[in-house]
DNA sequence: TCCATCATGTAAGGTGTTACATGATTGC
DNA sequence: GCAATCATGTAACACCTTACATGATGGA
C-alpha cells in the first residue's frame, strides 16, 4: 500500500522519470497524496524490483540522461487488484484538527491569530485548485472517463476546504477579537 | 510531528494509563489522530525517557494493576512549544481520494458499488459524530474552553464529511445506473 | 471451562522525512 | 561567476502497522 500505488497509477498513464513524477505529484495530485525525492526514488527501486515496472535510459540533449519507467502487465494486474479491494477510510491523522483539539491549552490570542492565518492559507489554496478545475474542464486533455474521475476528487477536497472554511468563520464570529 | 503531543495533550487533561489512552482515542479522538496499542506504549516509553511523563503502578481490585502516566513541568513546556508553532497543513495521504483519483481503472460496475458503499459508511459515521456533538453540547463534562475546542474539532469533521456526500451524490446521479 | 475485558508489551518490517551528495546545463 | 533547474540518489532516523506473547479477573 502507499505511495506504490500512487506511482503506478500514474505510469500506468504514461511512462515517466522519477522527476515527472515528482513534478506530477507536486503539481497536481499534491492534495491527494504528497511525496519527497528520496521517497519516489527508492519507491521506484522496489516497484523495479517487484517486477512491476521496467525502466531504460534516455538521453537528452542540453539536459542530463533520464530513466524512463514503463508499467509492466504484472504491474497492471497489481495495479487492477488494488482497485478492485473495498475503499477504506483514509487513515486519520489530521494535525490540523489536532491543534484545534487541544487549542484551550495555547494563548488565545495567538490561537486567534494561528486559526485566522490558517483560514488564509486554505481559501488561497482552494481557489487554486477551483482554477485547476476549470481549466481540466475547458481543455479536454485526458480521456473523458479519467478526467470525471480526476475532477471528483479535486471537486471533494475543495468542498472538504469549504466546509472547514465555513466552520471556522463561525467559530470566530462567536469569538469577538476584543 | 506525530501521536506524542496527542498523548501529552490527553495526559495535560488527566493522568491516565495506556490502556486509558488507548480507549479515549478510539472512543473519543479517532477522527483526529488514530493510534494502535504498540504505538502507545512504546510512545509512552520515549515520553519518559525524555522527562515528559512521570509514571507509578496503580493496584487495582479486581483488575490488573496499570501505570498512570502524569505529565511533568518539562513535558508541558514542551506541549506549549508545540501549541506555539504555526499550524501548518496536515500531510496529505487520502487513500480515498487516491482510490476515486484512479477510478478510471477499475470496473466501473464494481467502482460505482465502491462508492456507494463508502458514501453509507461516512454517513453513519457522521450521524454517531452529530450525535456525540448533542452529547457534548448538553452534557456541560469539560471545562468551557476545552469544550468550545473540541467541539469545533468535531464540527469541522462532520462538515468535511457532508460535503463529501454531498459532491459523491452529485457525481452518482451524473452517472445513471444503467 | 471458555470467552470477554483489562493491561502491557516485544519483534519485525514497512513507510516516510531530513540531511546530505553529486553533477550537468541554461540563463543572468 | 552564480543561481536555478534538471536528474538521481544514499544514510540515518522517525514513525506506524501487524503479528505474536503474556497473564490476570469476571461472568456465562
Amino acid at each position: 500500500m502507499s505511495l506504490r500505488f500512487g506511482l503506478l497509477g500514474l505510469l500506468a498513464a504514461n511512462p515517466s522519470s522519477g522527476y515527472d513524477l515528482k513534478r506530477t505529484i507536486t503539481r497536481s495530485t499534491y492534495y491527494i497524496w504528497n511525496a519527497t525525492g528520496p521517497q519516489i526514488y527508492t519507491t521506484l527501486h522496489k516497484l523495479r524490483e517487484d517486477g512491476y515496472i521496467t525502466t531504460e535510459d534516455l538521453a537528452q540533449r542540453g539536459k542530463p540522461d533520464k530513466q524512463i519507467h514503463t508499467i509492466t502487465p504484472v504491474g497492471r494486474a497489481a495495479l487492477e487488484e488494488f482497485m478492485s479491494e473495498p475503499i477504506r477510510a483514509s487513515v486519520t491523522r489530521d494535525e490540523v484538527l489536532l491543534r484545534i483539539f487541544f487549542g484551550n491549552l495555547a494563548n488565545p490570542a495567538a490561537m486567534r491569530r494561528e486559526l485566522e492565518a490558517y483560514l488564509d492559507r486554505i481559501r488561497e489554496e482552494r481557489a487554486a485548485m477551483e482554477g485547476a478545475e476549470a481549466r481540466i474542464t475547458s481543455n479536454p486533455g485526458t480521456k473523458h472517463e479519467a478526467r470525471r474521475y480526476q475532477l471528483l476528487s479535486l471537486r471533494i477536497k475543495v468542498a472538504q476546504y469549504r466546509a472547514t472554511e465555513a466552520e471556522l468563520m463561525a467559530f470566530m464570529s462567536s469569538t469577538p477579537r476584543k
